[in-house]
DNA sequence: CTTGAAAAATGGAGGGT
DNA sequence: ACCCTCCATTTTTCAAG
């Protein structure tokens, strides 16, 4: 199960990091191999785990989700049960896209989307505002996004 | 060009978001349609730009990417050449997934991601280091990342 | 939107190095 | 173990109604 990735694998996952819509023909061509053989070994990589899923991209701002907030969390105690139920209330939230649980002075970071201020106002009093286990809040307002690749570099 | 979606629409877009593999088959039962307007209606919603583009998630803590961290940025000085200069230097380094312009006592937020602490070590000193327009960085290190959808909830 | 058909890609069998 | 060349099947893609 811990086979080493050649060359040829690592090529692979970056094209399909980048784009997933390549054909097999098209991959074939840029690791200078038949599609058979790439087919395989992108159906091994699926298997192995290497590739977990393959999504769409949604642009967020055309979709009017133009605001995105990290918001910083404290826990009131720091227990586990406190902190599981913390994650699952989380969870619930669509508003939510990522949630972290960090080193620092605060215990859990937030990647937020929302319509515009007064949406995630309204996300902080009335969603935020009844899940028990926080503590405090501290917001951060993304001014710009420049860069996102979603995908580490390999 | 502003167009309104429809419910199928959106539809389309949750179920691209979460699983691009679908065929137009699948997706069309999924809306009770046949392939035919689900393929027209995809097509228009990649040309308007909902949706930016299709990429394999990659599981980075099978490819040796363990260590997360969040990456707080002050700036030397504030005006308009630096920042550009930062955001160039920033784009060059693999290890930085995301890159945000934010509001609060730091100036940018990266989301880096490191093989161990060593790497990280030196992505700091021999890469940040290097970057003549900071003043100084502030690291928040990821436990665990109890949540990642990628995509806006619609 | 539907039907339907051409073009293209997938997924695999069989054989070669 | 790894690759190639076919080829059947499925999917995509796009007419015409």
């Amino acid at each position: 199960m811990e086979e080493t990735l050649d060359d040829t694998d690592i090529q692979l996952l970056k094209h399909l990091g980048a784009d997933s819509k390549v054909t097999m023909k098209e991959l074939a061509a840029k690791v200078n191999l038949s599609p058979s053989p790439v087919f395989e070994r992108v159906k091994r990589l699926e298997a192995n785990g290497y590739i977990k899923k393959y999504i769409a991209l949604l642009d967020a701002e055309k979709l009017n989700f133009g605001l995105i907030v990290f918001c910083n969390i404290k826990l009131k105690q720091h227990d586990k049960s406190i902190g599981r139920s913390f994650v699952t209330d989380i969870l619930r939230l669509d508003e939510v896209v990522e949630c972290y649980n960090i080193s620092g002075d605060y215990d859990f970071l937030l990647k937020v989307y929302a319509r515009d201020m007064k949406h995630y106002q309204d996300f902080v009093f009335n969603k935020l505002g009844s899940v028990k286990s926080i503590g405090s809040t501290h917001s951060t307002f993304v001014m710009s996004e420049n860069k996102n690749s979603y995908n580490i570099n390999l």
